[in-house]
RNA sequence: GCGCCCUUCGUCUAGCGGUCUAGGACGCCGCCCUUUCACGGCGGAAACACGGGUUCGAUUCCCGUAGGGCGCGCCA
């Protein structure tokens, strides 16, 4: 018998793992790896016509990408029908269990005559006391919980305070479906306890169950693990998370283009805190978390924030290692097939090279993918609306001139074209700008990018001279 | 309908009876840096839902109201 702690994140594979989900199992990761516990991974798909081989995959695989681990072989629920079945059986011996034989009819009058005359039992408990003799030819009954009448059940809850419910306002839920297969309800309990669970921290949308699991753990004179139920996290405008809103699979999140480090770290300051620390670093949060921070109210998700963090990321990280993300999210883009092409080992050197320039300019992979798109395009690059705009026949022929002077620079460097392009610009009397536009339109094929210097230096003298040849305008060249 | 939960700047939050002329972060605005866009630096606007109590004193405690969320399945 230890004290360690062993939490568990329980998904239903029914979909992707969503953003909620995966706060929930980055919670739970949190608290167990902070105390030297456990985090045990359990797959409820006992619900056999929704569960897929696929969203299990899905799930395992966002977990993974999150940096998320878990302990031991995953469990599945459905395996565990027969144990399930075994409780159900206890309880129904120990007379906290009985058969019913409603019909589905029967029950829907029932509940809407409940609401009707605001009672908050919805089963009236008619199967509670019946004699087994009065049970029905032909109809196979669901085995019930005979839950206490009066009183209260109380959660002590680690979020939410001490929460209680009268027990009048709990009614007789299903253990065990006619067709012998366990509830979700029975499942939890069995499954949690057999699995030495120590601490339950679960989406709040499970708060009244956890007062009606309560009563079976009870029941069964089984020890009640810690409960935690964080709020639920909703969309930009405080209704549920949906689609739109970034209720989206981890996965969509990695093909944004966000890092791990930086998802991790928005969502664990969702809902906690620790004084005004807003970065933490895995090991931080290891250490910092705990459940008295975690607040009680829903928190609106924010992709704004999100990519704020995700921008200081990208620029704490180091070039090789940008470079090794951007690699490993090509398989997950539309257009990555294409980059894996183009990403000679020598174009892949310059975007290492460039990187220090572009981080400082990308938020997202993504962008960063795109800020290097100069790099990654073969000459005659494709030069967008605003640069070509800027590209006029002066400018062309600017640029040609510029192109003699360039052959008076005798070692590329950053340093070298930059006083090489001042002193023209100084001799014409111009400002800076005047020349560094349009040489940036010409050698990027957009009106922004890193210092032009350095995109000078990154290109290398051919091919530099080589794209400005293709835009400028020179006397030689009309002739 | 019944039950449970929530309510501090637009958003995430600090605050756990006096330190609050309410702090931080994102976003927004302005300035600086600057060949561009960023990064960075500096500064600014911006909140205790409302009404009652309790108290010498409420953002903090209690009760209502309003608004929001969740649950009430032989789904999980």
């Amino acid at each position: 018998m230890t004290d360690s702690v062993v939490t568990r994140f329980a998904p239903s594979p029914t979909g992707f793992l969503h953003i909620g989900g995966a706060r929930t199992a980055l919670f739970n990761w949190l608290y167990a790896r902070g105390r030297g516990g456990k985090m045990l991974l359990r797959i409820e798909d006992t619900d056999r016509q929704r569960s897929t081989d696929p969203a299990i995959a899905a799930i395992l695989d966002g977990l993974r990408w999150l940096g998320v681990d878990w302990d031991e072989e995953p469990v599945y629920q459905f395996a565990r029908a027969a144990r399930h079945r075994e409780v159900a059986e206890q309880l129904l011996t120990s007379g906290h269990a009985y058969r019913c034989y409603a019909t589905p009819e029967e029950l829907e009058i029932m509940r809407a005559a409940a609401r009707q005359e605001g009672r908050g039992r919805l089963y009236d408990g008619r199967w509670r006391d019946r004699e087994p003799a009065d049970a029905p030819a032909g109809v196979k009954p669901v085995i019930r919980f005979r839950a206490p009448l009066d009183g209260e059940t109380i959660i002590d809850d680690q979020v939410q305070g001490r929460v209680t419910w009268r027990n009048d306002q709990l009614d007789d839920l299903v253990l065990l479906r006619s067709d012998g297969t366990p509830t979700y309800m029975l499942a939890v309990v069995v499954d949690d306890h057999d699995m030495g669970i120590t601490h339950i921290i679960r989406g709040d949308d499970h708060l009244t169950n956890a007062a009606r699991q309560r009563q079976i753990y009870d029941a069964m004179g089984w020890a009640v693990p810690v409960m935690a139920h964080i709020p639920l996290i909703h969309g930009p405008d405080g209704s549920k998370l949906s689609k739109r809103h970034g209720a989206l699979g981890v996965d969509a999140y990695r093909s944004m283009g966000y890092l791990p480090a930086a998802l991790r770290n928005y969502l664990v300051r969702l809902g906690w805190s620790h004084g005004d620390q807003e970065v933490f670093s895995t090991e931080e949060m290891i250490r910092a978390f705990d459940m008295p921070q975690i607040g009680r109210s829903p928190a609106r998700f924010d992709f704004a924030k999100l990519e704020h963090l995700n921008g200081l990321y990208i620029r704490q990280m180091s070039d090789e290692d940008l470079m090794a993300e951007i690699e490993a999210l090509l398989p997950y883009i539309p257009e990555g097939a294409d980059i894996a092409r183009r990403l000679t080992p020598d174009v892949r050197q310059r975007i290492v090279t460039a990187m220090p320039g572009l981080k400082a300019r990308a938020k997202t992979l993504l962008e960063l993918i795109d800020g290097a798109a100069f790099l990654l395009e073969p000459r005659p690059i494709s030069v967008q609306d605003k640069a070509a705009a800027l590209l006029t026949p002066e400018a062309r022929a600017t640029l040609g001139d510029l192109l003699e002077s360039f052959q008076t620079v005798t070692e590329w460097s950053a340093a070298a074209t930059e006083n090489a392009v001042r002193q023209f610009a100084e001799q014409r009397g111009v400002k800076l700008g005047t020349v560094a536009q349009p040489l940036r339109a010409a050698l990027t094929g957009r009106i922004t990018s890193p210092p032009i210097f350095d995109v000078l230096a990154v290109l290398g003298r051919d091919e530099s001279i080589a794209r400005l040849r293709d835009q400028a305008a020179t006397a030689t060249a009309a002739g």
